[in-house]
DNA sequence: TTTGAATTTAAACAAATGTTTAATTTTGTG
DNA sequence: CACAAAATTAAACATTTGTTTAAATTCAAA
């Protein structure tokens, strides 16, 4: 099956481009981890750029719907949809850390605008939706008038921030340098509790003292 | 002077890095953009990555002393102390936007392990402070019992989610195309004063309804 | 089994890359 | 001025890069 030949090395990508970004892996390099010849990718993808391209749509998904499931419920209150987004947004962002890797390393480069522009798309698409509850949230006074749109940025960065780099992570939380905090439940517990935490006070007008 | 000289080839460096990447810079590209032979780069600093070192070591200083200023003062409370820092970290990044945008980049990969961790050791340095006054703010019952490390995170996470791309800033933010936000000094202050808000009601336990 | 298309391979290709060389120019100093 | 050290240049160098080729192999349907 020739797809299940692409998305292995589409895989593979992902995490060769996260280790050592899109410009630092050559197709050599992929093809050796891979194991197929180096030829393959020209031949299924066209080019290294082609590839990069499907890898993206390939994966789209996990920062696309992301709210989808947010829309169906109807009965949940402001809050509780916030709640909702902290707990997936860090359950997908930790769980496909090295594409969401990849993905900081383009928007942070600004060669390939097209690609910049598509994953942009995406999360233009989330920020909006969150905005629109955090405002709908506040003309209903229950919650704060604040920054929508960095409280955003606020939920997303500190995720990020911690999913950057392992080592610094590591460091950063004083764990011995080989722990692997990421693939520990307990860790996306702390980062959910923590930002959910700092939510709660930041958006709720009444916040009761623990 | 040669010095001179140097100074002008880190800070073409730094543009061009944040623009394009480490990898994704030519030494053509460098000596072109900054109008010296293409061998003025090796003359200079021996090799394209001694010169990464350079730049680094060079501009070290954005991310070191960032609270250097913090421990001469001695008189302020801890939850003034936090507002000092967010003040300078909003200052130092977005004044140095591309520096901490190459800083970021280079965290992201994990070649060049050693450059990796100086720049870990900086930041470190940093986090440990802004636990220790957080903490010592807890044991006076001034804060919140937050956690210390991820409130880092989310401080310099919000700064850097909004850094990161001046496209998807600015379309997260809802500003034309061709802003430029960061040079705006209503920009900076849209973003301390949310995060000040945001760790107002964070690490205070009697927060004040606006 | 046969046949033709799809896949896989090793080798080769041209362009680009970081780096070096060797010659030339500039600079500073006696 | 003279002259040696430093700076600058254009050209060349050896590798590495993404990509292509052409032959070999595998596969699936007739």
């Amino acid at each position: 099956m020739s797809d299940q030949k692409k998305q292995h090395i589409i895989q593979t990508a992902i995490t060769l481009f996260a280790e050592k970004g899109y410009e630092g892996t050559t197709i050599r390099d992929l093809a050796k981890r891979a194991k197929v010849n180096v030829a393959m990718v020209n031949y299924y993808f066209g080019s290294k750029e082609k590839l990069f391209e499907a890898l993206v749509e390939s994966r789209a998904g996990y920062m696309r719907n992301l709210l989808d499931e947010l829309k169906e419920n109807k009965t949940l209150s402001h809050f509780e949809k916030i709640e909702h987004i902290i707990f997936h947004y860090v359950n997908r962002i930790l769980d496909n850390r090295a594409f969401f890797q990849v993905m900081q390393q383009e928007m942070l480069v600004s060669v390939r605008p097209e690609l910049n522009r598509n994953i942009s798309e995406v999360l233009i698409k989330n920020v909006e939706e969150i905005v629109k509850i955090i405002h709908s949230g506040i003309r209903k006074k229950e919650f704060r008038k604040v920054d929508a749109q960095l409280t955003f940025a606020s939920i997303i960065g500190t995720i990020q921030q911690v999913v950057m780099s392992k080592s610094l992570c590591n460091r950063m939380l004083g764990l011995p340098e080989t722990a692997d905090p990421f693939t520990q439940p307990r860790f996306k517990n702390r980062i959910r509790k923590h930002i959910h935490q700092m939510m709660q006070t930041h958006l709720l007008p009444h916040t009761l003292n623990p």
